[in-house]
DNA sequence: AACCTGACTTCGG
DNA sequence: TCCGAAGCCAGGT
């Protein structure tokens, strides 16, 4: 049986360990879609609410979070600081130190 | 069924 | 190194 994109996604998402982050390319390829980066954005949009997903762990290659100023970045980074993440001066994460590298898809 | 949109990524100038 | 444009996938209208 396979799973949907979204019932992946959301399955991944659920694992990102607390104290790590990962970027939308990496669930979207870990999903089965390595290009469907925008799909992992757009699924955590409109599930993070029902399917209480850790969405504020999910940030751009860059390390960045993607939300303008008052669409929730601020909560974001909040969240991201409250479980030991850094932020640099210029608002990024260290993906080196909190990318979340221990896949594990059963 | 066709077109539009997006919390992305990547390549080229 | 920074900015703009194109590519991509899936869901919504």
């Amino acid at each position: 049986m396979e799973k949907t994109f979204y019932q992946q996604v959301i399955y991944l998402i659920k694992k990102i360990p607390k104290g790590k982050i990962a970027t939308y390319g990496l669930i979207a390829r870990l999903a089965g879609s390595p290009r469907a980066a925008r799909q992992v954005s757009y699924i955590l949009h409109s599930s993070s609410g029902k399917e209480k997903l850790p969405w504020f762990r999910v940030v751009n290659s860059q390390g960045k979070i993607s939300l303008r100023s008052g669409a929730g970045l601020e909560t974001q980074k909040k969240l991201l600081e409250d479980e030991g993440i850094e932020f640099r001066e210029d608002g990024s994460i260290d993906l080196k130190l909190f990318l979340w590298k221990n896949i594990n898809i059963e």
